[in-house]
DNA sequence: AGCCTTGTCCGATAATATCGCACGACTTGG
DNA sequence: CCAAGTCGTGCGATATTATCGGACAAGGCT
């Protein structure tokens, strides 16, 4: 770890949103370093375009991050970033695993790894948008959306029943959606397709904004056994993917 | 101008939307460094966030960036920035000067440093919010609109005749909008208000857009004979707002 | 007007970034 | 399937260079 840019880190951790303005002394002071270095670090970092002066010689952050971030931002693919831990998820139980996102009120899926099992969940008869109450995915995807919107996907789509488990009774599904946005995991048992069991967790960007969800799909009579095992390990993957997109905490 | 940060300059220069990722070897190669010192650098750039790490050991720029971004962009108000740029404009030649921007189709005023001269543009009793199409503020706010919002606006606005300079056909706007797009900047000839003059260039944050504009109201009689000074003055102040939101070029 | 603090500049010293080299882990090509 | 090539990483000696104290001009404040 080189000093200078350990300090740079240390300087550019003091600006947010609270104090987006220091002087030099204040820095120095604060830091411990010289007023000379802390000089010289700063107005360095400003030639860079890492941070910028006012008018009256003090320093703020500079453009360059702005570019930086965006540039970052725009070129993060959501499936490129899941396609490892996915394949990972799927290798490690030998179970399908999928990658979906919200869009216009439908579940849509974005990427598909089909399990190595001899006997596995196969979804070639799955068009590539589904109703979303009928899915772990779906609930994930619901329940990160504000109420207002839930009732108004519902109510569009109406609750259409695909198996005898599936959530027909919008207020069954109110309360399902709340005890997801509660522990943060969906099961889909046999609700859409019998004989086929889900386990999905939200994926988050830097924003904190649930962006999409990842499921791993299992046929019912192996799921009951490995429940938990999966929901486990379904959970880290989603925490990987979306630490890999910026997410912390 | 310390090395190591020119250097990590340098470094952060390379990663943009084509190549967003680099590996430590290329990086030297590129760059003339040593592989070693090289890595010493990104990898502490990583470590204080402004890179991260692939697993597959490449580097990618770091989220810290996307933080100190939205921080400074969060922490940095138009009016402020604005503010003293106006003031020196307003000194110079100690005429009025404003700071405005589009709000719902109207011209919304943020701002406004009264001249200084004896005789004056008083404008107290002119409304916060006026209609763009007979003021030089409007022009540009309205030129920076596609073609269709600014249909949609002038119908619902109607062109309102307030002297008999204003604009009131809809077919005489478009050229005069299609000139101030093309000239960037705007005159207000007594269209407004007999007797009142002024010119307005555009400001644009770090995205290149227009987020609002600058002007100076002359008495028209003054207006004649510094017109093109005045104009060439207001482009140069709003340059100098615009470079501090962040636009450069 | 006078004092205090600010950001900046300079020169000597000592810290430290740099470099070459070597190692292990992959990938590539024969 | 092995070998030659790449990759990112770790180490130790050297010399570059970041650091520091002091001095300076410019504003801000009482």
């Amino acid at each position: 770890m080189l000093g200078t840019i350990k300090k740079t880190g240390e300087i550019l951790q003091l600006f947010d949103r609270d104090s987006p303005e220091w002087g030099v002394s204040e820095v120095a002071d604060l830091l411990g370093y010289a007023k000379s270095s802390t000089h010289d670090l700063m107005s360095s970092l400003a030639e860079i375009g890492l941070l910028q002066q006012t008018d009256k010689g003090r320093y703020r952050l500079g453009w360059k991050l702005v570019d930086l971030g965006q540039a970052l931002v725009a070129t993060t693919e959501l499936r490129a970033v899941a396609r490892p831990v996915l394949e990972e998820l799927a290798a490690g139980y030998r179970e399908s695993t999928q990658l979906a996102l919200m869009d216009a009120g439908m579940v849509l899926y974005l990427d598909r790894i089909s399990g190595t099992q001899p006997i596995r969940v196969v979804m070639t008869d799955m068009g590539p948008r589904v109703h979303p109450h009928c899915t772990a995915l779906g609930k994930i995807l619901l329940s990160a959306q504000p109420w207002s919107q839930i009732e108004e996907i519902v109510t569009r789509n109406e609750l259409i029943r695909m198996t005898e488990n599936s959530i027909t009774d919008l207020e069954q599904l109110k309360i399902e959606v709340a005890r997801v946005r509660e522990e943060g995991f969906a099961y889909d048992q046999e609700e859409m397709m019998t004989d086929l069991c889900c386990v999905a967790a939200p994926v988050r960007d830097y924003t904190s904004r649930v962006v999409a969800a990842i499921s791993v799909s299992v046929p019912a009579y192996r799921f009951q056994r490995s429940r938990n095992e999966l929901r486990r390990a379904t959970l880290e993957a989603a925490g990987q993917i979306s630490r890999r997109l910026g997410y912390y905490r």
